[in-house]
DNA sequence: GACGTTACGGTTGAG
DNA sequence: GCCTCAACCGTAACG
């Protein structure tokens, strides 16, 4: 993360593909989630997504009672790096929830003030369209022509914020459970 | 052996 | 509705 595009690289590693015999991967299982991989510890993941939320309060957990990382590790069978990054983040953030993946860098037009302005927008007008809230932000000095979002931009915030699911209480249960549907469903669509 | 760090391929989602 | 691209993910390997 840190390291510098024109730096010199530190090590020299064969890639990913030369250090899983096959198919970039050592094993693929398939998992009720989809494309389970198996890392060398023995241990099911899914590359390119975050660990099963009870994996990571385990680990937090184990960390807790004074369990080594390196046991941890080796009793979840998931990479040390990564029980190192759970911990790290836990002791910074005090969450052990991933970040939040994909999304573009916010273009700073949506910012908090923008959405407050939508949100009151729509809740005095409920029928007001985005072409009309988007002209508002413009006439009254919110936004500028640079800086307003786009119609689809507002449409999702307005999404978001009234979309009729109590989208404040992002309930990591239920995030769990959402996402081990969609991916089920996802899954029997392919099968 | 334990652990921090980094390169890598992959997934995701806002714009 | 599709595409782009940056941010994040976990793994493997180095030091």
């Amino acid at each position: 993360m840190t390291a510098l595009a024109g730096a010199v690289p530190r090590m020299m590693r064969p890639t990913l593909a030369q250090s899983y015999p096959r198919s970039g991967f050592p094993l693929e299982v398939s998992t009720p989630l989809g494309q389970g991989r198996v890392n060398q510890l023995g241990g099911v993941f899914i590359n390119g997504r975050p660990l099963p939320n009870h994996i990571r309060h385990k680990i937090v957990e184990m960390a807790h009672h004074g369990i080594r990382p390196c046991v941890i590790s080796r009793q979840l069978r998931v990479s040390h790096g990564c029980v190192s990054k759970i911990l790290c983040r836990y002791q910074e953030t005090g969450s052990i929830r991933p970040g939040a993946i994909g999304g573009s860098k916010p273009k700073q037009v949506t910012t908090p003030d923008v959405e407050k302005k939508i949100e009151e927008y729509k809740r005095d007008n409920p029928g007001m369209f985005s072409w009309e809230i988007r002209d508002k932000l413009l006439k009254d000095g919110i936004c500028d022509r640079n800086n307003v979002p786009s119609v689809s931009s507002i449409s999702r915030i307005m999404r978001s914020k009234f979309g009729g699911k109590g989208e404040d209480d992002d309930d990591e249960d239920e995030i769990e459970k959402k996402r081990a549907g969609g991916e089920r469903t996802e899954g029997q669509t392919q099968h």
